[in-house]
DNA sequence: ATTTTAGTTCACAATTTGGTGAACTAAATA
DNA sequence: TATTTAGTTCACCAAATTGTGAACTAAAAT
C-alpha cells in the first residue's frame, strides 16, 4: 500500500499525540494507519510493509491494539489471513475510561484528606474543594455521555 | 520531617497513578509529599531528605512542578531559602488543560476526515460521529466547569 | 508428507529516561 | 575578602522501554 505524503504526515501527528499518553510509537503508527488508509480492512503484511515494521513489532502492536479494543479482525472463508480493522464504536467507551482515571485520582485525594493533620485547615478546605470539583465534573461528564448515547 | 507509614503509602499510590500519565517517579513523590505533609510550606532540603532524593533530582522535580503550575514558592524577609507549597487553585485549570489535549486529538481526527478517500462512506461517517461526540463532550465539559466556577 | 502461509515468541540491541552527585553559580554572611 | 548557603547544571550510570529478526508453531496447500 502506498501512502501520500499527507497521509504519512497525519500518521506521525496522530502518533506524536498518542505517544504523549504513553503508547509506543509503532502502536501509534499502526492505529494511525487504520485512520488514514484508503481501505478499511488491512492485512498483517500490508501493515508491516507499509510502515516498514518488523514482524515482531507488527504482531505486538496489533495485539496491543486488540487488547485495548481499538481494532479487531475478521476472517474470510477459505482464507487464512486475518483482516484487521479499526473499531469506531469504541470511542465513547474509551472516553469514559479516560475519565474514570480522573476518578481514581479523586479516590486517592479523598483518602489523603481523611488522614491529614487538622493543623492546616485552609489547605484541607482547599483540598476538599478539589475533590468536590472533581466529583462534580465527573458526574456532569457521565450525564453528558448518557445524553449523547440517548440522542443516537 | 518524618512521615507515617500511611503517608508514605499515600505518596506511593499517588505516584503510581501519576506515573501512568507520564510523570517521572521523583516528581510524583514530591507532589504527593505536598499533599500528605503535616506542613504546607516545605524547603528544598526538607523535601530532599524526606524523600531521599539527590540535589539534582530534587531541583529538577521542583522546577518541573513549578512549570506546570502545581507548586509555587514564597520567600521570607531575611531568609535566602525558598518555601515551596502546593497551588490548590490550579485544579480547575489543570482539568481544563487535560481535556484540551482531548480536543487536540479531535483536531487531528477532523484533519484526517477531510483528506480521506470517498470510497469508504461508512467508515467516514463513523469517524465523523466520533469527532462530533468529542466536540459535544468537550463543550459540555467547559459548560460544567463554568457552572462550577460561578457557584463559587 | 512436504512446503507454504500467517503469524507468535523471544533473546538481543538500541534508545530513551530518570536519577545521582560532583562541580558550579550567585547571593548572603562572617 | 573568605566562607557558607541555596540551589542549578551537567556528565555519567542504571534501568526500563521499544523494536528487530531469527527461530518457532500451527494450520493450510501442494
Amino acid at each position: 500500500m502506498v501512502l501520500t505524503e499527507k497521509q504519512k504526515e497525519l500518521i506521525e501527528q496522530f502518533g506524536v499525540l498518542n505517544e504523549k499518553y504513553g503508547l509506543p510509537p509503532a502502536e501509534c503508527r499502526v492505529w494511525g494507519l487504520f485512520l488514514v488508509a484508503d481501505k478499511v480492512e488491512l492485512t498483517f503484511d500490508e501493515i508491516m510493509e507499509t510502515l516498514h515494521l518488523s514482524k515482531g513489532g507488527t504482531s505486538n502492536a496489533l495485539n496491543r491494539l486488540m487488547m485495548t479494543h481499538h481494532i479487531e479482525y475478521i476472517t474470510k472463508l477459505g482464507d487464512k489471513k486475518r483482516y484487521f480493522r479499526c473499531k469506531m464504536n469504541n470511542w465513547t467507551q474509551m472516553t469514559k475510561e479516560n475519565f474514570e482515571k480522573f476518578d481514581d485520582l479523586n479516590i486517592i485525594l479523598k483518602e489523603i484528606l481523611k488522614t491529614r493533620t487538622t493543623k492546616t485547615p485552609q489547605f484541607n478546605q482547599d483540598l476538599k474543594e478539589v475533590t468536590e470539583f472533581l466529583d462534580f465534573v465527573y458526574k456532569e461528564l457521565m450525564i453528558a455521555i448518557k445524553k449523547w448515547e440517548n440522542k443516537r
